[in-house]
RNA sequence: GGGGGCGUAGCUCAAUUUGGUUAGAGUACCAGACUGUCGAUCUGGUGGUUGUGGGUUCGAGUCCCAUCGCCCUCGCCA
């Protein structure tokens, strides 16, 4: 006989992803011993990981969490942690009855005070793993000031714990030792920046977050407004447009940093909210942009990692950038660049490739050198299905073999002059293998572009601990939009146009060069800016380019071009995206391990459970009701 | 919106190609022992709606369908 099943809990909507934390009553085991009490009468006087021999014989009293207990039946060892370190804290019956009592009942996580003395810890029992290892704390006094649940996960760095887990109980989370560096390292980082930029004359001015929804560029969240049912502010995509007033209103050095927010799907290198280091100056050009943003890199570097990086940077123009790796963020740490034999290929008796060229792409290669033999032709396949992603509809291969001959079998397709000229432009040695794809010019940058990565990683080509910064200069001002029958502005409309070009706006827009530039960090964008337009006529030219009317930049920018005529000066600036460069720098792979409070890829935040649904009187009150 | 990976004890994982006895291990937790450990040790123990719902089958962790969640990615991110 089955007894009758509870009614299972009612399904918990899924704006709600929380789920109630299980109690158990392991923490009522300290409070019938010792008063949980508040005021503390033990008063910290250092860390848990400033202990060292020069301390011995002191007074101490230290405060943290119970990290880890070790009870050997008369005295007990207990690891204390705080977030500056370890600490051994030692009870013994003989030493103090009433504290080794007490900690008796102490375990994981509880949080406690101990006064006691500094000591060397006996012959051969120094611990050489730990900072303070040389010493312990005998207590002579102990305070419970809180205990603790058993922890859904312990507080280590080497448990490698689910997303979902980490995100829910993110206060545990941020509890261990990693993650307090690397939020103790952005915090030293962010010191760094700010001190830099007020050595330089920056004013700091905070700009609004509560602003007006610009429908270009990325979607934006929006905030009802109560008192004008019907109307709605932005959050800023970024406060571009401010800086540029600041610059009119004569602040002529800006600094902030501030959050930028943008409702786009994620990835491990995008969040929703993040952190801008955002900058804008006047009577200045692009070469000072340059120069401030390569001394505050060198002095972060220098700073925080005791790394000194060269400068200036590498510039690369937008244009071989393309051709050299097929990304406007090329990843500088390797080689292996991407070589064009379209030359060849349209000679070649092979239809894949000539019919490519006839429907006007591109037959472009790289050279993965000495992978020939860790790469089966099951291996090839399996990139070739993987590059599907980047809408490449094949892959073509040749291995270079022992006596340096080219085998695949598309090489009968080669003529022996066109393999000799095919070898020597790719750098083709005995174990290479050489990939090629034809299609679209696009679709063969994106294509080769990542497969260069995926092979940089994967023949470990990338040194640990290097930092290869480059520019990456004179963008187009425009990129053809397919869709919409219009040149769309590859960075921002604001930008100016470079000044030898201005005379080919109107004729030839594709072909004009922007005053904008990037910086990219090791194969991620960091940030970029741009020379702004200063002056009324030349924004109303882009305007018309872009196939915005008067009204309807009036209606939008209206503010900046009336502010543009009452003498604007020339200024320029650039974002730079701080989470992404904190990232970079302690080499983690998410955006998560370097935010206190990140949401996951559908875009929640699992401790809070936001968002959330609201009252039916706050939707009231905003004028809103919920259609789906 | 598309493609892929994952979901089994509090946690991290296993479960013998192709469905078969009572779903195991480490760790955590609980109890006992132990006075120099430091990922303590030893002995014993608790702990499972195999994400959820349906289906196929004599029989489902395993196969099928749907759905939810987490991760990676394409599109998207001026």
């Amino acid at each position: 006989m089955t007894a009758a099943r509870p009614m299972p809990p009612p399904t918990r909507p899924r704006s709600l992803p929380c789920q109630p934390i299980r109690t158990t009553r392991r923490a009522a085991r300290c409070e019938t011993r010792t008063e949980r009490g508040f005021p503390m009468h033990l008063k910290r006087t250092h860390t848990c990981g400033e202990l060292r021999a020069e301390h011995v014989g002191q007074p101490v009293t230290l405060c943290g969490w119970v990290h880890n207990r070790r009870d050997h039946g008369g005295v007990i060892f207990i690891d204390l942690r705080d977030r500056e370190g370890l600490t051994q804290v030692v009870f013994k019956p003989e030493h103090n009855a009433e504290a080794h009592a007490i900690a008796d009942a102490f375990r994981s996580e509880y949080v406690i005070a101990c006064r006691g003395q500094v000591r060397h810890r006996i012959e051969g029992m120094v611990n050489p793993k730990m900072d303070t290892g040389a010493v312990e704390v005998y207590v002579d006094e102990v305070e419970l000031l809180n205990a603790s649940e058993t922890p859904p996960f312990e507080i280590e760095d080497r448990l490698d714990v689910s997303q979902e887990l980490r995100l829910r109980y993110r206060y545990l989370d941020l509890r261990r030792p990693m993650m307090q560096r690397s939020l103790m390292f952005r915090s030293q980082c962010f010191g760094v920046i700010r001190d830099y930029f007020a050595r330089q004359g920056f004013v700091d001015v905070e700009t609004p977050l509560l602003t007006k929804s610009t429908p270009e560029g990325a979607r934006d969240y929006l905030v009802p407004s109560r008192v004008h049912p019907g109307r709605f502010f932005a959050l800023p995509q970024s406060p571009q447009l401010f800086k540029q007033i600041l610059m009119v209103a004569g602040f002529d050095r800006y600094v902030q940093i501030v959050k930028c927010l943008r409702d786009e799907d994620l990835r491990a290198d995008r969040q929703p909210e993040f952190t801008q280091l955002d900058v804008e100056m006047s009577f200045i050009d692009e070469e000072d942009i340059y120069a401030l943003i390569e001394g505050l890199m060198a002095e972060v570097m220098q700073k925080t990692l005791g790394i000194a990086i060269e400068t200036p940077f590498q510039r690369i123009p937008y244009a071989d950038a393309m051709e050299r790796y097929g990304t406007d963020k090329p990843d500088l740490r390797f080689g292996m660049e991407l070589v064009n034999v379209g030359d060849i290929a349209g000679a070649c008796e092979f239809g894949v490739f000539t019919r490519a060229l006839e429907a006007g792409g591109q037959v472009r290669g790289l050279n993965a050198k000495g992978a020939a033999p860790k790469h089966s032709r099951k291996d090839i396949d399996t990139m070739t299905e993987w590059l599907r992603d980047f809408g490449a509809k094949g892959l073509a291969w040749m291995k270079v073999d022992e006596g340096g001959a080219l085998t695949s079998s598309i090489v009968k397709f080669f003529s022996d002059e066109q393999q000799a000229t095919l070898k020597e432009r790719m750098g083709a040695e005995p174990g290479d293998l050489l990939l090629f794809v034809a299609d679209a010019p696009a679709v063969v940058a994106a294509s080769l572009d990542g497969l260069r990565r995926r092979l940089g990683a994967e023949l470990g080509l990338i040194a640990k601990d290097s930092f290869a910064f480059c520019w990456v200069v004179d963008f187009p001002m425009f990129l053809w939009n397919a869709e919409e029958q219009r040149p769309d502005p590859t960075h921002h409309p604001f930008t100016m146009p470079h000044p030898e070009d201005l005379d080919i706006l109107e004729e030839r827009p594709l072909d004009a060069r922007a005053y904008a530039y990037d910086i990219v960090l090791n194969g991620t964008e960091l940030g970029g800016g741009s020379i702004r337009i200063h002056r009324p006529d030349v924004q109303e030219r882009i305007f018309r380019l872009l196939n915005i009317g008067e009204e309807e930049a009036q209606e939008k920018f209206g503010f900046l071009l009336d502010a543009l005529k009452y003498g604007a000066p020339p200024h320029g600036g650039i974002a730079l995206g701080l989470d992404r460069l904190i990232m970079l720098l302690l080499q983690r792979d998410s955006l998560r391990e370097v935010i206190a409070f990140p949401k996951t890829q559908r875009a929640v935040e699992l401790m809070t459970g936001a968002p959330s649904e609201v009252s039916a009187r706050q939707l009231q009150e905003l004028g809103l009701r919920i259609i789906t």
